[in-house]
DNA sequence: AATAAATAGAGAAAATAATATCGATATATA
DNA sequence: TATATATCGATATTATTTTCTCTATTTATT
């Protein structure tokens, strides 16, 4: 309903509207700036980047300026300074702690995660009903008893609210998440889960991603049944962002 | 860069275009549906289901048509009939066969969702590189050693598979499926692969999705600062598909 | 039987996003 | 120094997706 967002960087200063597409695009150009940071460059063109993530130079462009990030005819960008603008912008230098709720293989997998901590992200605890899983401890962290987490949400400021239990129990645990005062819920059960209007709940569905994946393969499979070159890059236009 | 797919049912019979983000909202639409027939209901109108989704049930109804179903006005469609034919849409009947490489966390968290199996999706075997994990079975599905793989995969007709190991080794892994004759890769691995055109690539990349999750708490957070209104059901536009 | 209400269906319009074009500019090269 | 070239920046174009509008239809109600 709301497919752009207005946005306004962490720090509070730069208000602007960058679209949803385009904000999904920024991780793949920091993750590919610091493969090239580490390579030795010192400056990138959008030529450079979209080649390597098969994306129009234009939108890379395009994506950048929304950074606000500038750069020079046939030089290219400075490589750092995109790099920084992209942290700052995405707000990857401020940590948020966050819950995660339903200690299965799902949550296991996340907890494992540490990558997160370098995008902002930091899971400081888990929950679970199953009391055979309260008192464990995943990846170093503990898991607690389902019904702490609303007050401790609140007293420690928790804003984001990871869900992994099974379809039946995540509109409970997300109600629960809003009674504790977070604001934004990354789930990844099955369901669509109804939140108030202050509430941000994104759905991490792999059911749907998986209908998307096969009706690609059985277009891909009838459009070009026996093509088997194996060439190793050619640009492939079958990856899709997402 | 291709936005738009061609789309031809599994059946191989009907020839359509429909627009990706139709795709993922139809098995949205299958969940919904299954509820109300388990509660009894024999008609649906599009109202009803973009009421529970929160979404506009003129989009509903586009959406419905590229399906192919038709409705009665002031009836709605019937229940079971668009069960049916979203299943034979979405390819749900045949299951595909997959191979998954890189029996981690979160590979294991994939080989335990037996849901997958009612979407067309059978994950028969899993692969590892880790010694200490080939010949385990997780959640009753062997491991085997990886360079198995590529020659498995042809001999068994394999078009999927699912990518779940580090990102440093998933281009390698990638390359052995696309040896294998593997046409469609799933990669929750955080980087964007090179396939060839005759393979289809889709990135499960929780970063990017993470990075959109966290700009639109900030920016709820500035907008919205001291909204704590606890309705239930506001129909939330802040409830976004993906 | 007539009327009202809900809803599908079709097409137009608006919003959104991606791509193409072109001029300006900075560097490399002859 | 002059010229060619790569690249940014801005604008325009195109494509895609969503939303709106209006009509026709079917059932329920009076």
């Amino acid at each position: 309903m709301n497919p752009k967002i207005q946005l306004i960087s962490p720090d509070g200063t730069s208000l602007k509207i960058v679209p949803e597409p385009t904000l999904k695009r920024l991780p793949l150009y920091h993750r590919f700036l610091k493969e090239w940071q580490t390579a030795g460059r010192e400056t990138v063109s959008c030529t450079d980047i979209g080649l390597d993530l098969d994306l129009d130079p234009t939108q890379v462009r395009k994506d950048l300026e929304s950074v606000g990030v500038v750069g020079r005819p046939r030089i290219g960008y400075a490589l750092t300074n995109v790099i920084v603008e992209l942290e700052r912008f995405l707000g990857w230098n401020n940590i948020n702690d966050a819950f995660l709720v339903g200690a299965g293989s799902m949550g296991s997998a996340l907890l494992g995660y540490r990558k997160f901590e370098q995008c902002g992200l930091k899971i400081v605890t888990a929950f679970d009903l199953d009391p055979s899983k309260i008192g464990m401890k995943i990846h170093g962290k503990h898991v607690l008893p389902l019904e702490k987490m609303p007050d401790l949400a609140r007293r420690m400021h928790i804003l984001i609210g990871i869900i992994t239990v099974p379809a039946a129990e995540a509109q409970a645990v997300a109600d629960l998440m809003v009674e504790g005062g977070i604001r934004a819920i990354w789930n990844f059960a099955p369901i669509r889960l109804h939140v108030p209007e202050h509430v941000i709940a994104h759905n991490e569905d792999l059911y749907c991603s998986l209908a998307a994946l096969s009706q690609k393969l059985f277009a891909n499979l009838q459009i070009k049944p026996q093509e088997t070159s194996a060439k190793a890059r050619p640009a492939s236009t079958a990856a899709l962002v997402n």
